[in-house]
DNA sequence: TAAAGCATGTAAGAGGTTACATGATTGG
DNA sequence: CCAATCATGTAACCTCTTACATGCTTTA
């Protein structure tokens, strides 16, 4: 989902195209191609939601409207997760712009996304066809990870639970 | 790549869509769309890769043709490492039909990739702009889940040596 | 008997990839 | 001066998502 992305980059300041895949490879989203940012650039320029500024020289600076404003509030905000791991890359990395209670609640719920693939990746393991061993690998592997995942959330909202006091 | 996952599938004997749907889960893709498996198969069909043997009840079983062994071992031994995670997964799922060096240089060049990136995400820690702790959260993340993927390798590479004798 | 799972599919649309095209500026 | 990086875009193609449509079978 390039559209939170690029509203949240935008919620901190006008940025041309480039820029904003810069960020956004700064961030981690690595090999965001031309042929899908200014396609999406376009895309919420023509909802409204950003508007491009001024131009110095050959760039185009966008910056968000009031109305993208809004939208970038609500996509941050809404949406049950999905256990989309980019989407929630995406929503943390803008986390500042969300309310505390709001932030340990997307936290928790990723959690709890997580924990039940974890169950369900054990439940796997054990009943499924006896496997090679570079398939027991592979589920080793995504239960480790996932454990992992856990467990650093678990920092996450215990940070955030004494940032708040 | 939902092609070379249902090719694996396939070679390990007849499916139908269900079936590989629900092998794909096991294997660790959840979320697997109806909607992205039946066209997926069709496209195989068409190339003359997959052909429908028998059909028990209103199932369709799919079977591997000889074209179709041919590409699936074409695209599971070839093509460079895109450091596109989910292809590397696939790929490592079906390692058992791959030839022991080819599974060592699938392994060391996807570990490079890795540390290629590891190596940029520390650059970009260095000189990038004053972050907030989310963003420095998820970038100490993204170093910490690359370096915990990159040993995992080695104990893999370590592993196919040591089989390998 | 109702829900969950098995089983196959289509249609519309969104979105991404790859390749192409162009040209300025900066650094070794 | 040449390569890399900055900078913006288009076009064709491909694939996936979402939603819809249908109907059978198993299990609580």
């Amino acid at each position: 989902m390039m559209d939170l992305a690029v509203l949240g980059l935008l919620h901190e300041g006008p940025l041309h195209g480039y820029q904003v895949r810069r960020r956004l490879h700064e961030l981690g989203f690595r090999r965001v191609s031309f042929g899908s940012l200014y396609p999406a650039i376009r895309r919420l320029e023509g909802r409204g939601w950003i508007a491009a500024r001024r131009g110095n020289g050959r760039r185009k600076e966008y910056g968000l409207t009031e109305e993208g404003r809004r939208a970038f509030e609500e996509l941050l905000d809404a949406g049950v997760d999905d256990g989309d791991e980019r989407r929630f890359r995406i929503r943390l990395a803008f986390f500042a712009h969300l309310e505390p209670h709001r932030r340990i609640a997307v936290l928790e719920e990723r959690r709890a996304v997580l924990t039940d693939r974890l169950a369900e990746l054990r439940r796997n393991r054990r009943r499924s066809t006896p496997a090679d061993r570079y398939t027991v690998a592979l589920m080793e592997r995504s239960v480790a990870t996932t454990e992992s995942e856990i467990a650093w959330l678990d920092g996450l909202v215990a940070a955030e639970r004494a940032g708040r006091t």
